[in-house]
DNA sequence: TTATTAATCGGTCAACCGACCAATCTTCTC
DNA sequence: GAGAAGATTGGTCGGTTGACCGATTAATAA
């Protein structure tokens, strides 16, 4: 068992290192310097690897940059999808989600997801991938509040599905805002998602009241 | 009456009339093209004017950029104002703010504010002036929900400041996605923004109800 | 050993952009 | 009408970018 038939092509495996090392560095590039300063020399610079190379492993700059997107927004949507599926209120949960915010603003994946987006104001095919990026959050949004809705004892005004869009595009704007250096003293973006929970809150407890 | 002693310097009036030429060429070019085919060299084109002109009158293009941003967001917030302004119900000027998304849309203005929000990401004294011009939908969407919740007989759970925040990040972010191409079938972003009209229907007949 | 494939290297290329400038034309002032 | 001020012209320049390519090295397969 401690040498089995593995056929390791050293080759590849070398291969798919660089890889993963200009995917890296692509990212730090995108969420430290922005898109503007993210050229294909300054990812092969950061990645120490020669410019070639990064179009040898991704067709281009436009491709690499799509990678990024995909496995940036995989890793969060998952961690999301676990929070979710947890056993706490949904209250609770929501707060968890603001919470993640700003822990995903510090780690510059906000910042990636929003220099990308601005990138596909002039690319068709990444701003495709942008669309699917969003979608799997939206998809995920509008899981809970069909859940939460079935779960209420009364009607919400609201369909489901116009609340996870109401809801989503809250956050995606208070994202863009805070991106533009909107401070949180000028307008209360945080606070305002958070007040989100109270509501779920006050929802919830009208909702015991009715069981009475 | 007819012909007042008006000193009218002809060249400074032939040269107020090529600013506002490549002016309303810049932001042209922006609504249709977008940022990155916009130009020095493309605006000129558009203006029919030689390219230095551009450099002559502003002082390069980032300053151009900043004075369509100021000149096209004026125009559209003094619109708003007078909107809000009016004798109708809250639910009713809502409605008409819904429709004027789909006419900026249309129009290209919508384009115009996010194309130079992406220039913000990496042109801060740009991202200032984008604050500027967010700044004063956010002030008026504060003012308006301030008096709204003057009028209400009963406490909202969440104060107005907050829930003026929520809606314009709401809003932003529908634009945002829009923008990036996802449409109305797979997120209902006009028909979740309208249903905030509805909420305020049902917030105000909640208030006629106590007053009986 | 030989032949084949994968990965890497160093360098080049055409295209484009914003800024800049010297010369020229137009209009106003005195 | 001379000279000044404002507006416009045509052209250039340095710098950057993404893409591309032929040659070279390393690893595998025959």
């Amino acid at each position: 068992m401690s040498s089995p038939a593995k056929k390791v092509d050293l080759r590849r495996a070398r291969g798919e290192d660089t890889r993963v090392l200009i995917l890296d560095a692509a990212r730090d590039a995108l969420a430290e310097d922005g898109y503007a300063r993210t050229t294909t020399r300054a990812i092969a610079d950061r990645a120490d690897v020669q410019l070639s190379l990064v179009h040898y492993h991704f067709r281009g700059k436009q491709h690499l940059l799509a990678e990024v997107l995909k496995r940036e927004n995989e890793r969060l949507l998952e961690r999301q999808r676990a929070l979710f599926a947890g056993p706490e209120t949904l209250a609770e949960k929501w707060r968890t989600a603001c919470a993640y915010l700003s822990e995903d603003l510090r780690s510059g994946y906000v910042r990636i997801l929003w220099e990308l987006w601005a990138v596909g104001l002039a690319d068709e095919e990444l701003a495709g991938h942008w669309r699917d990026a969003i979608a799997g959050w939206r998809n995920l949004l509008t899981g809970v509040a069909e859940e939460w809705k079935a779960e209420l004892d009364f009607d919400l005004p609201i369909s489901p599905r116009a609340l996870a869009t109401l809801v989503g595009n809250a956050f995606l704007g208070a994202e863009a805002e805070i991106l533009a250096g909107v401070t949180e003293q000028e307008a209360p973006h945080v606070a305002a998602l958070e007040s989100i929970g109270e509501l779920i809150d006050w929802a919830e407890r009208r909702s015991r009241d009715d069981d009475r």
